[in-house]
DNA sequence: AATTCGTTTCCCACTATATGGGAAGAACTT
DNA sequence: AAGTTCTTCCCATATAGTGGGAAACGAATT
């Protein structure tokens, strides 16, 4: 795979300027790349106008292009726009923190998330990228790929994360199917202890999963017994209603 | 202004591929690159996971990385995603096209738009740039400037779109009094002729004005004599409204 | 199976192009 | 007004990007 240091590095800046607006300098320590080279790489992104000033001043934040871009990118459709109000109805109803995670190569990538008023609450992990066979996320979405495809996911090294992370292929393929039937999946303290989480899939509209829906929270009080049963057919119903909206879009 | 060549051509490739997803020699078709040049931004841009494969074949779309920076662009907020029901909301009162714009330098950026059922409507501007004075949405933005910012932007010449439009600055001037006080703007065929369009200023958490949210229609329909008032209501109290949430989130 | 067409991928010599140190100039701070 | 910390500019250097062309690959056709 070729690599092209300018562009690279330029994705660098963007990335950092994603985390937090700055100024040259300020970049250049961050990004630890010399100022003359970040003046002349924000300014050619600034050409480009994926960057812009705030202020007209000296600092740089991320600008209209991103968005446009990011806009265009589904089928002129908003993956984010489109999730977003089923996740503030999913944390109205379930108090808890709701997330949005897309499928990029063998892993899941979280896009998005919806906090709950709660202040003990999982952080936000919105750009992290983790391996499918952790996260209910990703398991849900391998659920629904070709047998294949899931036979080569499976033809590598599976870290463990925690005690309860589950690397037994046959185990992971026997829970892919009963996944499949159920479109949910609960993960209890398998990706990281004291954390536990449920997902429901999204369907593009050619049928092929794309994404998932998922809620999570402390394992102290997520999710009570009672509540098991009705927080998953929430989700669910949630994700196929959004699924729905995708279509017709 | 300095220029980089390379960042300059994969944004010129990446802006291609917002439009379309496409395979190498069809993207250095379209962008007038040489071949082997593509194929090498395009592995670049892969490599730093900003694009990614259809299918893992040979096709390349638009990766999740660019939702992602487009999900933290605005303090971790996506503007979208809190305008879209806002959006929908307005569609389903008033039976038009509603579009999303945000400042840019001189200019209004369209970055979104949820359309109306009605066969006959107004095409997607999404991606368009547009100088503040020829639209509503510009107008709304300029009337919330400084009185010193207004000025240098009034220092340069003004095109005219249609007859309609308005280019006398002191004309201008007062109008933007006006719309301050209104909230809103009305454009007559300012822009186009056959459109009319509507917009409402948005307030950033700081208190300046980031983007409208407008409403526009074919100027035979829209808007009717007995609506102008109430549509005028319902976008300016939308647009109040999606502020609110702006604010807390 | 064999041929063709349209891909992508690889290679490599060339020099255009990006690089970064340092100086000069602008902005804030004290 | 002097001091500090920025951004911007300049320029010699060679690295890193370039693009032509060949090879490899895949799909489609006969």
């Amino acid at each position: 795979m070729v690599k092209v240091q300018s562009i690279d590095r330029a994705f660098l800046l963007l990335q950092e300027l994603a985390k937090k607006s700055g100024g040259i300098s300020d970049l250049s320590r961050r990004s630890g790349l010399p100022t003359s080279t970040v003046a002349r790489l924000l300014s050619a992104l600034e050409e480009s106008e994926v960057i812009e000033r705030i202020d007209d001043g000296y600092e740089y934040k991320l600008g209209p292009r991103i968005l446009q871009m990011a806009s265009q990118s589904n089928k002129g459709e908003n993956l984010l726009a489109i999730a977003r109000p089923h996740m503030v109805s999913l944390v109205d109803q379930l108090f808890e923190n709701t997330g949005l995670s897309i499928s990029s190569g063998y892993e899941v990538q979280y896009v998005g998330q919806v906090n709950c008023a709660n202040p003990v609450q999982i952080r936000d992990w919105t750009g992290t990228r983790l391996p499918m066979h952790v996260v209910p996320s990703g398991l849900v979405i391998l659920a629904h790929w070709p047998k294949k495809a899931v036979q080569s996911f499976l033809d590598r090294k599976l870290d463990r994360y925690t005690p309860n992370t589950v690397v037994n292929k046959a185990e992971i393929i026997k829970r892919l199917e009963k996944i499949k039937e159920d479109r949910f999946c609960w993960c209890l303290e398998e990706f990281s202890e004291g954390i536990n989480s449920i997902a429901s899939p999204l369907f593009a509209e050619n049928g092929n999963v794309m994404g998932a829906l998922h809620v999570h929270g402390p394992s102290y009080r997520f999710p009570s017994d009672s509540m098991k049963k009705i927080v998953a057919n929430l989700l669910v119903s949630q994700a196929e209603k959004m699924c729905k909206e995708l279509k017709h879009k």
